[in-house]
Parts: structure tokens; sequence; C-alpha cells
DNA sequence: GAATGCTCGTACAACGTTGTAACACCGGTG
DNA sequence: CACCGGTGTTACAACGTTGTACGAGCATTC
């Protein structure tokens, strides 16, 4: 069917080794043999195996990527950016979902699906942030997000107690004081949540604000539907605020929806700021003022260390990296 | 490292090929063999090797999922879809981007990542629906979408043409006349423009509304930003409409935006319908009247049919099917 | 003209698996 | 007791590649 290295060296009157030689651009070919090869080379068609060459080498030409689902904004368009990123240094992506579930995110780490990959891209959300040596795999792994921190491994996060911190800054920047927090996840010191929380609470501080618990509402996964009950609980709870921190895009965009249902004027009775510049932001009504953690930079800076693992191997030190972050400004933080 | 046949054939003390046996369940194993050699294998942990087996039975495991991007909510969900569906097979999916490019939609059909794949679901956007000669390649192959009909390979694809006009009835059965068509493409006859635009077409006759060319705006790629460029041109042209089929949701969430900057009140001036039922539908303000298209089905039938191609060979006859569809009324096409 | 050093090519083994063929053993049959 | 069919196990080859070791040819050197 597919010609291979034995057929090339049939055509072309040398051993098949030669032609390795030739297509591993091996020093001690004559020229003529070289030229002589590639004409068979091309005659046929000739690419080498896949399967074969990963046999022997033991790499697979393939990374994976597991996220929760790429159904949530954020994490379909950080798959978009490393898939490109992964293009460029012509690897594949394999991706799976966990949908947040530890069950799934500890059969990731160890299933057989493994194999198929020379190292992974990992954004876990149920493992929690003291099971850190869950990760101590024998594979090349990368953490993703703000889950788990000191683990044994790669981690490639972004600055989210700054960002949030200037986020929160730039609230108070257009004259607000009460200033709601949506999605916060009571308890939590570590991960997304409490590190957005405790930069919020920082620029409160800075600014002399007081920190009222009364204006932070919980809310469990980070979906639209829980930024609306969110915002729903917030508004019967009768309290006073004329800004909100959502903790994440898709929460501040269900919470968008109940404002305006409600009557509530955004950004005239309240400003409201997201995180993750998800695109949707762009198009609602009013568009939403959001935190850019950089994700093309995370999507990038993972790729590149996850490849520089698997190919420098385990003893290199482990590596902490974080993507610069930028406030987007749209019309929900618009002054006046 | 790892556990091989041999390690667990000498701790069992038989030939390597025997606890081969038993891993792929052949017949004639003695039970007490059998239970040697599963305790050896318990005892080492041992699992196969992918890639060797890959270079043995040519199965590597995987299917490709070639989409424009996944940036793109459809294709998002899509792609959610299509993984879940593929694990409950036991087989992964590498994911790959065209961004509706030419010239990267051909460089998929031929690249050496093939070898990584048993097969391809293959979503085109830039080849034209008369290339589909050039979809008769030598792997198993299940074609997405509409860009290509009559190609030599399996297709899974939705009812544009019915969902489109159902759409349209829908808008007609709340006593609009003057239904504009968002995201058209000028001459297109096949392709989900067209066929969608068709069932608008046939709704219309069946009612004996006229077609009236002002109604319908071209846009590009079908993305908010297009949808809310084609609302402005339709706006700016000055002519009477009380209702939109917005050809995608995308296009439709545009639309919506800036018929709202503008002072149009939806749905109490014009009502507007998309298509795809992406989640983004149900939290805009009014959330969005959509068609669902059946994703799940359809991401559910496209792996259904590119395993049993891979499994049968090319020889059985081609399949096209399509999955069944259903208008999802929201505020936007409220009647009142 | 034998020894040396360099260039170029080849043979063999290995990666870990599975298919095929063959072999040893068994009780039963003619 | 030779033969048989069925059962359980083994040996060998192959999938297509690459690393290692070696060898052949040739020019240069003493």
């Amino acid at each position: 069917m597919t010609a291979t290295l034995r057929d090339v060296a049939r055509l072309a009157g040398v051993s098949f080794k030669t032609v390795s030689n030739v297509v591993n651009d091996h020093p001690y070919v004559s020229d003529t043999t070289r030229a002589k090869v590639q004409a068979a080379i091309d005659e046929l068609g000739y690419r080498p195996n896949r399967q074969a060459r990963s046999l022997r080498s033991g790499r697979t030409g393939a990374i994976g990527l597991a996220v929760p689902e790429l159904s949530l904004a954020y994490f379909a368009q950080l798959a978009d950016e490393v898939i490109n990123a992964a293009e460029k240094r012509d690897v594949v992506v394999v991706i799976e979902q966990t949908g947040g579930d530890r069950r799934r995110e500890l059969d990731v780490l160890s299933g057989s699906r493994r194999q198929l990959t020379d190292g992974l891209l990992f954004s876990p959300l149920g493992l929690g942030n003291d099971e850190g040596d869950l990760l101590a795999v024998d594979f090349p792994l990368v953490l993703l997000g703000e889950r788990i921190f000191d683990g044994p491994v790669d981690h490639v996060t972004m600055e989210n107690v700054d960002a949030a911190r200037a986020a929160t800054d730039h609230l108070i920047g257009l004259g607000r004081r009460r200033i709601a927090v949506i999605g916060a996840h009571e308890g939590e010191v570590i991960g997304s949540a409490g590190l957005r929380l405790h930069g919020y609470r920082a620029a409160l501080e800075a600014h002399g604000l007081p920190f009222d618990k009364a204006l932070i509402v919980d809310a469990g996964p980070w979906h639209r539907f829980n930024g609306a009950e969110a915002m729903r609980a917030l508004l019967e709870r009768g309290v006073e605020f004329d800004a909100v921190f959502a903790l994440n895009d898709e929460l501040a965009l269900g919470a968008l929806r109940v404002m305006q249902e409600q009557g509530v004027r955004v950004p005239a009775d309240v400003a409201i700021i997201g995180f993750d510049d998800v695109d949707e932001g762009k198009y609602s009504l009013p568009s939403l003022s959001t935190v850019d953690p950089g994700r093309r930079e995370i999507a990038r800076l993972a790729v590149e260390v996850l490849l520089d693992r698997i190919e420098k191997g385990p003893e290199e030190p482990r590596r902490e990296l974080r993507s610069g972050y930028r406030i987007v400004e749209r019309e929900s933080t618009q002054p006046g």
C-alpha cells in the first residue's frame, strides 16, 4: 500500500538503512547517493510511518490537553490557542474533558490514554490544592490554572491577585465604593476564586474601603446560569451596591442579564467587570469590561514548557510561569 | 521501566505469547494458566504498549476532528459532544483547526498528521461544493456540515432547509410579514447559507408572502462582528422589517446588540430567531429563540459512522445521515 | 606496498506487540 | 498400540523504524 523504507531502497538500489540515513539527515551520505535516494522517495511519495517511529523512539508527536469542558468559552478559546501553539512546533493536541470531576481528573492522570501522548497540559478543577502529590506522575506534566500550587510539576498560571486588584482598582477609580463580588467559593484561599477575592480585598484596603461580607456572593461552577442565580440572590438580599466584580466573564454575563431584567441600569446604577476576556463580552449590551489574563501567552508558555520538559527530562528544575494581564475597558464600566 | 509482555511471562513462568493470549482473551488458555498470568500482570501493573499495538495492527485508537475554529461556540460545543461520544467508544480525539482556510483544509486531508489517527471528521468551510473529488482520500473520512454534498464519502448533516423553513414559519406565525435575513452568501445554493435561505423562501411561498431582496443581508464569516455589521447595514438601508432570521446564533447576537443600541425593541418591534442553539443564547437579553439542529445527535452519529467505516472498510456503501431539529422559543420571539 | 585515516554504506538487533504455524500432550478410537 | 482430533502452549516472523557495530573502498603517508 504505502511505501516503506525498503521499497524506496529497492528502487534506489541501496540498503534500506541508507534511506533512513537520508531521511534523518545523517552525515556521511554522499551527495550522489542522497540525490538518488531523494528521487526514489519523491517518486514513491514515501512518508515515514509514525507508529514505527514512535515505537522506536518512544515519542508520539502528540500532547494531551485536559480541561473541564470545551463548552466553557474560556477553555474553548484556550484550546484554540494551545492547538495553534502546538502546530507551530509540529505537535498535535488530544483534548480530554474532565467535567471538573475529581474522579475523571484522576483518570486522566493514570489512564492508558497517556500512552498516546508525550505529555499533558492539565487544568484541574476537582482536585483539591492539598492533593499536589497526586501530580507526581512519571510522564511530563504541566499544570494550568490555580487549583494547585507548589505541586511537584511545572506550572503556568496568571497573575490572579494582581489582576483582580487592578480590576477592583478600576471600579474604585470610577468612584464606586460598594463593590459586590460574584462567584466566590467560601473558605477557599488558593484557587482562582480565593486568589481573585484576595486581590479584591487588597484593593479595598489600599483605598481604605471597608470589606463587607454582605457584598460577597458564592457561586458553584462559573457558568452563566450561576452568575444569574448569584445576582438574583444579591438583589433579593436588598444590600446596596454600585459595582460588581464577577470572578469570570460567564458569571458576569449571567449577572448582567438578570440586572437588566430587573431594571438595574448598567453602568449608570451598577458598573460590572468580569475576568477572562472571552469573545462574547465584546457583543453583549452593554459590552463587558474585563481582565485579559493573557490567554494566548498562557497557551504559548504552556506548550513551550511542556515540550521543554519532554525534551530535557525530569531532572531540570521545575518552572512556575505567569502571564501578564491587562484591564479591558468597555461599556459596562464607562464613567459618567 | 514499564513492564512488557516478556517481564510478565518471566514472572509467570510461561512464554510471552501466552501472556499476549491472556491479554487478548484468546481461547485455549487453561484457567490455571490464565490465573497465574493474571496474577503476574496485576503484580507488575502491566499495560499493553499502544505504539507497539498500533504498529502491529495499523490502528491508533484516535480519530481526528477538523473544524474551522474552537473559538466559535458552535464548533466548541460540537467538539465537546464529539469527545464525549468518542470516549464512550474508547477512542480519543485529535482536534485540528483550519480557520476555514482552503489551503489548510487541503493540508488536513493530506498531511502526515493523518497517520496519527484512524480516520477524520471533517467540517470544511473553504472548500467549494464542486470540490467533492478532493475528498476521495484513502483513509476513513466523514464529512460534517453543508459545504459539500454528493462527495464520495459518508456525510452527517442537519435538516437545513426544513429547519430554516420551520424557523421562518415560526416568525410568520407571530404575525410578522417583513422578515429580514442576516448572513446570506450571495449566489450560494448549497452550503449552510444557501440551504437555509432556500428554506426561508419556501416558507414565504407557502404563506403567499413576497420575497423581497432588500431584506436579505450578506455577511462574510458568521461571527458576532459580522452580524453586527449586517444589522447596521440593514438599518441604514431604511427598509422596513418586523422580524429577523439570522442564519446562525452568533450573527443573531451581534445583530441583537446593534438593534438595542439603536433603540429597536426586541421582540416588540422586531422579533429575531437564530440557528444552532449555542449556550449563549439562553442568557442574552432578550434570550434568543433559535433552531436546535441536534448537535449532540450529529456528534453521536458522526462518531458512529466514522468508527463503522474504520471497521468495515471502504467497500460498504456510503451513508448520508441527518439529525432532527427543533425550534427553541425564547424571549426574542415572544408573542404580544 | 603496507599501514593509517577517512568516507560512505551495510548488516544486525531492537522497540513491544500479534498472527501463523507448529508442537506436545491428552483421552478415545479402530 | 498406532492414530486421531481437540486442547493448550510455544517458537518464529512480521509491522517499519533507528542505533550500533562493522566493513569496504579509497587516498594519503612513511
